[in-house]
DNA sequence: TCCATGTCTGGACGGTACGTCCAGGCTGGA
DNA sequence: TCCAGCCTGGACGTACCGTCCAGACATGGA
């Protein structure tokens, strides 16, 4: 099992093992993040999956701002890879001994193993239909939301500290997942992020240019 | 097995030997009908899943002017139930030996139970997400015709004889796949149903007026 | 044949949403 | 302090949406 880890952290030391045991339970297709709640960097990363590394700006802060929770545990949740890949996302907030939240331990899992295995069963049935399952969404703004939380929380911090790459970033996600072909969508995704109509055009304007031009 | 059959026609003891077959080999959930292409009516059902009998109008009639195919075979197209089941449906062109058109074979396959065994599946790695597979469909023209292309083999005429009651049928289903919440959806519709955007959205207001009114 | 009924149609219309643009304000860095 | 870049609200032209209507057409009965 690979792991990138760069300083030795004493939280490292405290939560590792336990990082360690449910990358190995999960196999080789989950990878396990551990973040810093406090300087907002990665701390350790096992089973990496992306390009990430330990020391990387994926920052965290105020996690605990945003949908408070009982129990400190976020998700599952959806997310996508640039690759395509499926994931179902974990996250926990461990907190030190005075309560106050000091990591933040990602459990990211590959769905697309067991994806192939549903397509093989559904795909039997009707052997030419793409998609065997959902037509159109019907509560797209939810969907929308999803998204939207699931890209925060891979970066560990809320919508409104999302910097301008980031916004590209979840607006391709958004756009590939064909939300703006759906009516009234614009307003909707602006207002998610937190954002005006104006900067989400101005930004999906960018996305094009960038598509077409390289 | 239960056999829906009213008259001992010629052509029910020519095919239903085949239509026997084919609704015992594929379990409980298929239904076999054999439909009269000549005076538009259903000749005999086997295994019928819903409370359609011999006899009734379920007109064929010129099968063979849409979408010529080489084989006289037809799907496997998609099909939705009033109660929500999934169908899966073949249709094929009977001749006689002159090789005029005297009879249509459908053969629909109920798909929920294979589709309940593929959301375990899919299910287990992302047990909130309420659908786990595709999140907007990029293709929605094609997934119009689709169903509109189903919705007329289940009728057995061509898009261009549909009565008012049919298009009200069929538009309710795109309404409630949302198709309608997609811009630029209902010129699509309308060319596709071979009618114009006015009728499209006539039809809609009055589909909405039932359901209001009842 | 003529009429009555019901439906479809193209055109036109007002209203809404869309996408673009810009001048101003804000923020972060030199 | 200035500067550069980005965000923003507002305004604008355009495209689309949904409705309405008068005429065409088909159907069926007198």
């Amino acid at each position: 099992m690979e792991t990138v880890q760069e300083s030795a952290d004493p939280r490292v030391d405290r939560w590792s093992a336990v990082c360690r045991a449910v990358a190995l339970l999960l196999g080789p297709y989950a990878e396990v993040v551990l973040h810093d709640a406090e300087q907002d960097r990665v701390l350790a990363i096992w089973n990496p999956m992306t390009t990430r590394r330990a020391g990387d700006p994926s920052l965290l802060g105020e996690l605990d701002q945003l949908e408070p929770s009982a129990d400190d545990v976020y998700g599952p949740y959806e997310k996508l890879l640039a690759d395509g890949r499926r994931l179902s996302s974990v996250s926990a907030v461990l907190r030190d001994p005075d309560g106050r939240p000091s990591a933040v331990l990602c459990v990211n899992l590959d769905r697309t193993p067991l994806e192939q295995a549903a397509a093989v069963l559904a795909g039997f049935a009707a052997p030419t239909a793409p998609r065997p399952q959902a037509l159109f969404e019907q509560d797209w703004p939810d969907r929308v939301h999803q998204i939207i939380g699931s890209f925060v929380r891979s970066r560990g911090r809320p919508v409104e500290r999302l910097g301008r790459e980031d916004r590209l970033a979840v607006l391709a996600e958004l756009d590939q997942a064909g939300v703006f072909a759906v009516r009234r969508a614009v307003p909707v995704v602006a207002s998610a992020l937190r954002t005006s109509r104006s900067t989400v055009y101005s930004l999906l304007a960018e996305l094009r240019a960038r598509r077409t031009h390289s």
